[in-house]
DNA sequence: GAGATATGTCAACAAGGCTGACTTAAAACT
DNA sequence: AGTTTTAAGTCAGCCTTGTTGACATATCTC
């Protein structure tokens, strides 16, 4: 967070008009915005899971697996935040199907190294095609620097404590 | 990853590549940076929501309402889009709990007007504006246009179709 | 060998979507 | 006036995806 902003919050460098400032009216626009466009966002893969019999629990996994080829239960848990239960069923259905292998660690036997298999990275790949080709749309026509200011903004609604570790995650590219 | 792919990934690429080569490479970055980013974004309200009982399917129907006082059973599926057996769940639990009032047309009888009371405005506005605050910092330190850039962006991150109706829907701000 | 850790699994439950069928009241049409 | 359409409400049942709690197993660490 910059000085100024915390200035503000703490105790209203322009004086009068107090620390409320960023409460004080509520940015509708964004708020609204942020919800429709994610909703959109989301909508794409839907028909094309729905297809495979799979949900967007599905594409969650899925998605992430194919990013981070070998990621552990444990990570992907931590990255999803959901139990091990819920992820399980998911997980489950994606290995009887054919689309995501596990299998035992070498240094540590406990762990399941997880990737996608070949179909499996079709799929993710094309997921991500989708929707890669509205968020160029979307970028298109607006200023040059517009995806630097957008990626630097969502990062910052992110919580703090999970920045670095997002940033790690999103811009660290193994995949193929 | 190469340079070139690199640089396009950076830059955006216009013009004779075409539009193929904006869908060739996935835009993991903004990809995840949305998930993450609207994880944390609807997070907040759901500790307040929690007191009452409510989930964010309440939120959603509660802030509408609030936004749009007089609003329609009919409209508010429209911006929601999910069944009336699934509104009304939620809908009917908001009236006897005396967050929102339901009351007949008076052109048109068979329609219903919703509003929120003022425990639910109370609540509808507590929530905008721990949303608000999340969204405010995110946006400090940013460069001064980047609310524009930003709110350009979602709303071109939606459908085509839907785009005027969002506009009219998010710009016009008929609430107190 | 004892305890901690990584994963897997069973059972039950809750929220919030869905479909399909049906009712009621009021408006609109002819 | 009578028929049809529309707005809303409701019943019943299902699905997905989240939850908690308890417990099992294999493996690593000390």
């Amino acid at each position: 967070m910059s000085d100024a902003v915390q200035a503000i919050k703490r105790g209203g460098v322009k004086g009068k008009t107090g620390d409320d400032i960023l409460a004080e009216v509520p940015a509708y626009d964004l708020i609204e915005l942020f919800f429709f466009a994610y909703r959109d966002f989301v909508s794409d893969p839907d028909r094309i899971l729905d297809e495979f019999g799979f949900g967007r629990a599905h594409h969650r996994v899925l998605h992430f697996v194919d990013r981070q080829p070998g990621l552990t239960i444990a990570e992907l848990l931590d990255i999803l935040r959901i139990t091990k239960q819920s992820l399980n069923r998911v997980l489950k259905e994606l290995i009887e199907k054919d689309f995501v292998t596990s299998s035992t660690g070498t240094s540590d036997r406990r762990q399941r190294h997880l990737q996608t298999t070949p179909i499996g990275h079709e799929l993710a790949i094309r997921l991500s095609k989708l929707q890669t080709r509205r968020i160029m749309k979307a970028l298109g026509g607006l200023e040059p620097d517009a995806k630097e200011v957008i990626s630097n903004y969502l990062l910052r609604l992110i919580d703090p404590d999970d920045r670095a570790h997002v940033e790690r995650l999103v811009f660290s590219t193994p995949s193929e």
